[in-house]
DNA sequence: CCATAAATGTAGTGTTCGCTACAGATGTGG
DNA sequence: CCACATCTGTAGCGAACACTACATTTATGG
C-alpha cells in the first residue's frame, strides 16, 4: 500500500528546540505559538507527530532524560557513595548554570503546579524525577553491600536527600543563582556522605 | 468630603482563599474565575482592591509570608546553629505536608519559570525565599560569634544549603511525598550541622 | 437631605489559547 | 502513471483568558 509523504522536519532536533521552551517557560507558559515557530514548524504538523502539547511534553521529556542517561551512568559508576554524591551534586551544579540551556531543570520548573486540565503534568514530572531516585538508592544499597557505606545507612533516605538537594539547587538556578552558589550547596550536601562512610 | 461606599468583603480572609488557589494551581494554572470565586467576590472588587492578577498574588505572598513571621522566628531562636537547622527543616517538613494547606511551598510552586508577560513572578517569588536565607544566615553568623559554629564554618553556605534543601523538600512535596519522607530527609540534612559544630 | 465618592453585580470587551478543517503537495505501492 | 496515504501551509474554529464599562447601591461630609 501508498506510504504518504515523508515528514519534512527532523523529530530529535524539533525536540530540542521544544524542549527548551518548556525549560524556559515552563507547560502552562510555553505557548503553541512559540513551540512552533522554535521548532520551525506548523500546528498540523506538530500534532499530527505528538498527539497534543502534553505529547508533546512527554516527547521532549523523554529526550531530556534519554541525554542525561549517560552522564547518569557516569555518576553512578563512582566507587563510593561519598563520590557518587559529588559527582551528582557537582554535575547538577554545572549543568543548572550551563549557559547553553536555560537555567535550572526542566523536571522541576517544567511545572511543579498546574491548572485544571494539565493536572497530570506535575505527575509526569515527578515520575521521571523519581526515576533519577530509584537509580540512587539502588546504588546505595550496593554500597552497603560493598561496606562502603556503613550497616546503619539508611539507602532509601540517603537517595531522597540527594533527590531533594537536587531538586532545591534548580530551584535556585532558576531564580538566577550562579555556578559558585550551587557549589556551596553540593560541597555542604556531600559532607553527609563522608559521616555515613564506613571508616 | 465623601469616602465611598465601604468594601463589604474581608480582604485578608479574601486574599487566604487566593493564597490556596495560587498555591495549589500555581500562578499561570490560577484562573480569575477560579480566583473570584473562592474570594467570594467579583472581578470589579478584585481589581478595585489589587489593581491585576499579579497585585494579587504579591498581596497573597506578602499574608503568605507574614503568616510564617512568627514560625521562623521561633525558628531563629533555637539555641544552636544544629537547632536552628532542626527546627527549620521539621517544621518544613510539616507545614508543607499539612493537610490544612495545598501540599508544598507557595514560594516554590507558585512559578518557577513563566510565560511571556508574566516574568516578574519567578524574581517575585525567588526575592522572598531570599528573605528567609538572610535570616538565616546572619543567625549563623551569630552563631559562629557565640562559638556554637567553628569559625572555619561558612554562614552564607550554610544558609543557601538550608535554603536549597527546604526548596528541595518542597518539590517533593508537590507531588505528593508523605511527611515521613519529608522528616527522613530533614534528618539527613540536619546532620552536616553537627559536624559543622564547634566540638 | 443632598452631593459626592467608592464598591458592587451584570454583562460584556478584545485577545489569546489549544487545536483543526481543508486543500494542495509529495512521497510510495501496484 | 495512477491511486492512495501522509505531511504541509493557510486560515480560522470555539472556548477560555485577563480585564472592564456601566448602571446601581451604599456609605460619608456638609
Amino acid at each position: 500500500m501508498a506510504m504518504g509523504r515523508p515528514r519534512e522536519f527532523d523529530a530529535d532536533a524539533a525536540l530540542d528546540q521544544a524542549m527548551e521552551v518548556f525549560w524556559r517557560h515552563g507547560y502552562e507558559g510555553a505557548t503553541i505559538a512559540q513551540l512552533t515557530e522554535a521548532m520551525g514548524i506548523n500546528p498540523p504538523s506538530l500534532y499530527a507527530a505528538f498527539g497534543n502539547k502534553e505529547g508533546l511534553l512527554k516527547a521532549a521529556l523523554d529526550r531530556y532524560t534519554a541525554k542525561r542517561a549517560a552522564w547518569m551512568d557516569e555518576v553512578l559508576s563512582a566507587p563510593t557513595a561519598r563520590d557518587v554524591a559529588e559527582r551528582m551534586l557537582m554535575g547538577t551544579a554545572d549543568s543548572q548554570t550551563d549557559p547553553d540551556n536555560p537555567p535550572g531543570c526542566l523536571l522541576v520548573q517544567g511545572g511543579l503546579a498546574c491548572g485544571t486540565g494539565s493536572e497530570n503534568v506535575p505527575f509526569e514530572l515527578a515520575a521521571r524525577r523519581a526515576l533519577t531516585e530509584d537509580q540512587l538508592r539502588e546504588r546505595f544499597v550496593r554500597a552497603k553491600e560493598e561496606g562502603d557505606l556503613r550497616p546503619a545507612a539508611d539507602a532509601a533516605a540517603l537517595a531522597r536527600y540527594l533527590s531533594a538537594v537536587s531538586a532545591g539547587m534548580g530551584v535556585m538556578a532558576s531564580s538566577g543563582a550562579n555556578r559558585e552558589a550551587l557549589r556551596q550547596v553540593a560541597n555542604v550536601s556531600v559532607k553527609v556522605f563522608e559521616e555515613q562512610s564506613a571508616k
